[in-house]
RNA sequence: GCGCCCGUAGCUCAGUGGAUAGAGCGCUUGCCUCCGGAGCAAGAGGCCACAGGUUCGAGUCCUGUCGGGCGUACCA
């Protein structure tokens, strides 16, 4: 049956209830509440007597199939093959094109995939762009003008850390594949920040222990005895002693010698050792706090420092190193600036490579270093106009001063580094600028992490300042992280699923199961379907989760194509249209009967499929206003899984006409809407697999 | 301190005021002589974190509490 449900007569029947009892001094010295109890009772046989006799008036005027009141709720029900012979023509008239909404005006920008060069595209990365190709692709359908950009971190201070890396260990080298060459300078960044934050982790870890490992903290004394037989320098051992047993942190210029901590380093892992070999029951001790770690925890973080404690005296002079790196960059000396395009290069390749892989399709690259002398002039325009000023040494913008406000809310901006150089806010007023003025951009939008979201509130605001009506309607579409089952992401715990080795993983495992499941395939066609199902799953298991949650990113999850999964999907897909294939019909033929389809008494499955299919519409429109491609992605698994019920309980071909005639139109409208909600996803729809 | 997000089945998640709260995974059990078993069907599994409130009606809205995560002037 097909119609809709009613809950007026609900509503009307508590209002009649009340005012009833009212009206009889029922209610006299009765509490609202006490009151409302009282009249709930009466209103639900109320609500029971209006819904029937409502029914019965709208029944006789014989506009409907059928008129019934249930439990209070009006049920009407229209001509279902009337409604089903129009609803399959129009989704089959429009083709590609069924959903599509009608042009809106204002032109969206939707910025996403900012990917770092000198870094590794990741897991996390691949959410982000997912997200930003599905919003544009969905906006579109909503009827607005869309614009996809891009914008790459070309500069800034991770790029000079990654250049300082190269040019004093790796200078000259570099991968024999070149399609390896940006994640191996990748490799390289995240080398020069382990270097560079080496001396804070071992000074960090020694404080840990003074603070946890009261063994640890009895034991220093002799342990530095021990050393002191071996060392002649005493001051350095003092002062060492001191920190540690008054638990207070180490500062690394105190010490005179820098290789004491070196030849400190190998007894404390003795002792962490035998820490371990011989545990000790924990007795806890009145005023000190229970540890935070295992003595087995305190040996791995001990055994990690321990591979590069070569580093230790070296290091003292990197962050030096570093920012005599980042005093060439500014003066644009040539040497560098000619290793930061080369390499910069190296990156960019492999993130188009990345994007032309997931669908990924730019109308505008905009890069940070574009942007810098831009955002500068706008600094100096907003301290001019008053906007901003100069506080603590720095150009600010208080927006909650500026805007009047006595409560906390937007805070203060920074826009300028005391030092005269850039920061993202410099970068992102400019580029904003231009996305407004240059590009006519009606509605700007970011893509960006939750992590982000007051900084995009600020930027909006300012803008609002500086005079641009535009800022109002622009919106930052916050997003929560990818984690791992093990914690989140972090290149120092070297736990980094990079895009490219899921991928590879993702694919192996899509080329055995196509294998498996369907031998008879050529072999292009095989390494086909392979791409299709395995980056499908890849990118629904990102799309499938509301922006607001946290991705648990689960390498097994990703891997299995079975259940509420793209394969899933795909799999409807394919099986419509062996169905069509089989029926030696065409699609057109099957769009011209269309308007004449008879299913004699429509199922529940078959009904559950046309109501789907002519929701399909409204849910781009929600999901449009919402930013959200989740929507889709639960709307196309549903309608997957009601036409997998359908079929297996329907025959098709072998069904008697014109029953036979009406399922195939309902089947090929249905592969249509479910490849074009696959495609609002950026996901292939195989006809075979 | 202030602000934002999360808390629903063993696990991962849908459900943005309506009828008896749903999927997937995992577990138990059926279904390939029938358009392809990446599938279908059935079963077990829930004080929707807690306490108030608004409403005829609350997982959903409001207030508070607890637990977890993230922001909060020179990182991006």
């Amino acid at each position: 049956m097909w119609g809709v449900a009613s809950s007026v007569c609900m509503s009307l029947a508590s209002d009649l209830a009340l005012k009833e009892l009212e009206a009889q001094g029922a209610l006299e010295g009765l509490s609202k509440k006490e009151a409302k109890q009282k009249s709930s009772g009466a209103a639900r046989e109320k609500a029971l007597a209006l819904s029937a006799a409502v029914a019965a008036r709208i029944e006789a005027e014989g506009s409907f199939k059928t008129v019934e009141a249930v439990n209070g709720y009006i049920n009407i029900t229209f001509d279902e093959n009337a409604v089903a012979a129009r609803l399959l023509s129009e989704v089959l008239a429009a083709g590609a094109d069924y959903g599509q909404g009608a042009p809106k005006s204002g032109r969206v920008m939707v910025e996403h995939s900012q990917p770092n060069t000198h870094k590794a595209f990741h897991i996390g990365h691949l959410r982000n762009t997912m997200l930003g190709i599905a919003v544009s692709n969905i906006l579109a359908a909503a009827g607005y003008e869309v614009l996809q950009a891009t914008y790459p971190g070309d500069i800034g201070m991770h790029v000079i850390k990654c250049l300082w890396c190269y040019e004093c260990f790796h200078a000259g080298e570099e991968p024999a594949d070149p399609t390896m060459r940006g994640r191996w300078l990748g490799d390289i960044y995240a080398e020069s920040d382990a270097r560079l934050s080496y001396r804070k982790e071992v000074l960090a870890f020694l404080h840990l222990l003074s603070k946890e490992d009261q063994e640890f903290v009895a034991a220093i004394d002799r342990l530095l005895k021990l050393l002191w037989r071996k060392n002649t320098e005493g001051e350095d051992i003092a002062y060492l002693l001191g920190r540690l047993t008054t638990q207070t942190e180490i500062n690394a210029d105190q010490l005179r010698e820098q290789d004491v901590i070196a030849k400190f380093w190998p007894i404390i892992g003795d002792f962490l050792r035998d820490a371990v070999a011989n545990p000790k029951p924990y007795v806890p001790v009145e005023g000190v706090p229970e540890p935070t770690t295992t003595p087995e925890e305190r040996l791995a973080t001990w055994e990690d420092l321990n591979q590069h404690i070569d580093w230790w005296v070296p290091s003292q002079g990197w962050q030096d190193q570093v920012k005599a790196t980042f005093a060439r960059w500014e003066k644009q000396e040539p040497a560098i600036v000619k290793l930061w395009e080369e390499t910069r290069a190296w990156s960019l390749s492999d993130f188009e490579r990345i994007f032309n892989e997931v669908g990924a399709r730019f109308d505008v690259w905009f890069f940070e270093s574009q942007v810098e002398d831009e955002g500068k002039e706008i600094v100096r325009e907003l301290l001019d106009k008053g906007i901003a000023e100069i506080s603590q040494g720095l150009p600010v913008v208080k927006i909650d001063e500026k805007l009047g406000l006595t409560t906390e809310t937007y805070r203060t901006l920074p826009i300028l580094r005391s030092d005269g150089s850039s920061l993202y806010a410099t970068k992102d007023l400019a580029l904003t600028k231009r996305k407004l003025v240059d590009y006519g951009v009606d509605r700007a939008i970011w893509i960006v992490d939750v992590r982000q979201s007051l900084y995009f509130e600020q930027i909006v605001k300012v803008l609002e300042l500086w005079g641009f009506e535009q800022a109002r309607q622009a919106a930052h579409v916050p997003y929560e992280m990818v984690v791992l089952p093990d914690g989140v992401i972090s290149s120092r715990k070297g736990n980094v699923p990079l895009y490219e080795e899921i991928r590879d993983q993702v694919l192996a495992r899509a080329r055995e199961i196509v294998r498996e499941k369907n031998p008879e395939l050529a072999p292009g066609k095989q390494e086909l379907v392979a791409r299709q199902v395995g980056l499908g799953s890849l990118k629904y298991a990102m799309l499938a989760r509301d922006n607001n949650r946290i991705v648990t990113f689960d390498l097994e999850e990703a891997l299995s194509f079975e259940g509420h999964s793209a394969p899933y999907i795909q799999y409807a897909h394919a099986r419509a249209s062996r169905i069509l294939e089989h029926s030696g019909s065409t699609i057109e033929e099957l769009a011209a009967k269309a308007g004449t389809v008879d299913f004699g008494v429509l199922s529940a499955e078959e009904l559950a499929l046309l109501q789907a299919m002519a929701a399909f519409p409204g849910e781009i429109e929600k999901s449009a206003a919402e930013y959200r491609p989740l929507l889709i992605a639960t709307y196309v698994y549903e309608l997957a899984k009601s036409f997998n019920e359908f079929y297996h309980d329907h025959p098709v071909l072998k069904a008697e006409e014109p029953v036979r005639t009406a399922r195939l139109v309902l089947v090929a409208a249905v592969r249509r809407v479910l490849a074009n909600a696959l495609g609002l996803l950026q996901i292939d729809a195989p006809d075979e697999m």
